[in-house]
DNA sequence: CAGCATTTTGCAACAGGTTGCAAAACGCGC
DNA sequence: GCGCGTTTTGCAACCTGTTGCAAAATGCTG
């Protein structure tokens, strides 16, 4: 049904072999020929068979696109960064959704299956020694948005989450705050360690210890729980640093539901800074992810580990900073 | 380097074919072949390579995921749907991010040239025509969540959107609103014109007609600086129905921003009902959209249309309910 | 125009599977 | 053990492109 290089090449008057070359960059065609099979192609409406083409080059162009995070409205923007970056570097994602999957594996013969290039995994909730086995499978792989510390050595990209929990510290302690919180994301996600951290050591520095606790998914209905529970086992606590965006606002929501008022009674600061962040009832003083760069740097490590594939797997860490909106009191 | 046929064959001291038929379901092979061939493959860690077997089955178990609405938040549980049920059915998402790209004709050479079984299109703002063109192409499509009732004849499934107008009309009338506005998506949005048009005529049947404006997009900011104009240039309208939740959140902080309490001063009712409508400073009275229904029949009708390419288009309208939470009065 | 270097071309093998067909093996009744 | 119908098996061709290699064509110099 479809054509095929046969077909044009018939058309054309020539062998496959310049019919395919005419479609291969930097193969030696003359201008003539190359002409004649244009043309072919163009009447019969050819495209070449990528999957065909896979099988002697090895490559697919396709990249797994792996994540767990479908109910923070943060990894929509995520997404749509991810698609538009690997799509203008010709590259396209085969998506794949772990939320529901306990056997993770199978992503893993299911992406050799499909021969990709690349794997990106994005998502903090996923082990590190996840994106090893891809590694080890001598699949290039980056980990974005997951880094930790004493993760093993796979190419990943993040902000340096032990600097955000400092920074947040820094901020609530400026406020005046001194009975604060932390209200981390699911406790085996990789940055939460390195959050608590960060946290730590500077609320330490000033002979201070935060209340912690830990919300069990990155999600509303998370963060409104754990406030609920810390409201009640903490009331004392008058500012938290909340592991992320969505889990902060179900926690306000909590906090406004038993009657306190934001700033003036509790203060909250989130992480992300997802663009919702910013609407008017929500308004959340938040600690921004340069999404954006990370993305991008994401995709290009990427292309270099499909173009290099002996090259060093690198780690790149970017900073993050602080977006202050209304969720905390001004500086006294 | 990758295991092959070949290699399990000889390992297993039977043919090619005697190995390609244990891993193809209802082909002839006796139990002690499969047997010695399962062992040999589990030895050597042997997958058969999907894209080669494409070639000449022409079954990828690949599907075009195609959408444009990657900042409003509805989209991301729309994924998360899509991806889990296109994984039970044993498909796989290329997802393809049409927010940015001009040329949308391009996305079909893409996936023709990827093989892929199928296509779904997943967006209200795309037009209909622009999943004619897959079918026309001879690749089952189905459009999910953009019906329009003058539309040409692809697959698809959608709530009856003339219907939820009605249903709209029918509340606020309800509610004791008089003087009502439409605040509609994208006034080219597929959706559009049955939503004002259900609302409208439920209205003239009770002597009344909405105030209408349109957002220039499925977004917060597109709601808001819609909602600010139109408390302008019709600042009597006391209850608006809008076209979408994210739109309705947007409309709502502008009505906020102007000094208008709602319910008491104002009334919104949305559509869709995502996740967040649910949140406390939210609570948006809503209309609903049966997703998780919606997902499953497209990617049953995907199916269908994989496995019975000559079938008939099938267009399937499910129905939709309304969601009361804090947006609107109660009934007088 | 011959002679030589360079570029272009087609052939055939190959990538990793599937499948129609005929031959081989099997099962079973007698 | 034979004959017959069924099931299983292997061969070889095929799916759509790519590529090494040698032959053919081209370009250039003298």
């Amino acid at each position: 049904m479809p054509i095929t290089l046969q077909d044009v090449a018939l058309r054309a008057g020539v062998s496959k072999s310049a019919v395919s070359r005419t479609f291969t960059p930097g193969a030696s065609v003359s201008a003539k020929t190359r002409a004649k099979v244009e043309a072919a192609a163009k009447e019969l409406g050819y495209m070449p068979n990528v999957l065909a083409s896979s099988l002697t080059t090895g490559r697919t162009a396709l990249v797994g696109l792996i994540s767990n995070n479908f109910t923070n409205p943060y990894f929509l923007e995520i997404f749509d960064l991810f698609t538009r970056a690997l799509q203008k570097a010709e590259l396209r994602p085969l998506l794949i959704n772990l939320s529901a999957e306990e056997d993770a594996s199978r992503s893993l013969s299911m992406l050799r299956q499909y021969n990709v290039d690349g794997v990106i995994v994005a998502s903090s909730t996923l082990p590190p020694e996840f994106a090893k086995v891809f590694h080890d499978a001598g699949l290039p792989v980056v980990h974005a948005f997951g880094w930790s510390s004493e993760a093993p050595q796979t190419a990943r990209v993040s902000i340096d989450n032990t600097e955000a929990g400092h920074l947040a510290a820094v901020t609530l302690i400026e406020r005046g705050y001194r009975q604060v919180g932390f209200l981390g994301g699911p406790q085996n996600a990789a940055t939460t360690a390195d959050r608590l951290n960060g946290f730590r050591t500077e609320l330490a520095s000033h002979g201070l210890a935060p209340e912690v606790q830990f919300a069990t998914a990155y999600s509303y209905e998370a963060g409104r729980v754990a406030m609920t529970r810390a409201l009640e086992s903490a009331p004392e606590v008058d500012a938290w640093f909340c592991g992320d965006d969505v889990i902060a606002i179900g926690a306000m929501d909590a906090a406004n539901a038993l009657g306190r008022r934001i700033p003036a009674d509790i203060g909250f600061i989130g992480l992300n800074d997802m663009n919702m962040a910013a609407w008017d009832r929500i308004a959340l003083t938040t600690i921004r992810q340069p999404a954006q760069q990370i993305v991008a740097t994401s995709v290009d490590l990427i292309r270099q580990g499909i173009a290099e594939p002996a090259m060093e797997p690198q780690m790149v860490l970017l900073p993050c900073t602080l977006i202050d909106r209304k969720t905390l009191r001004a500086k006294p």
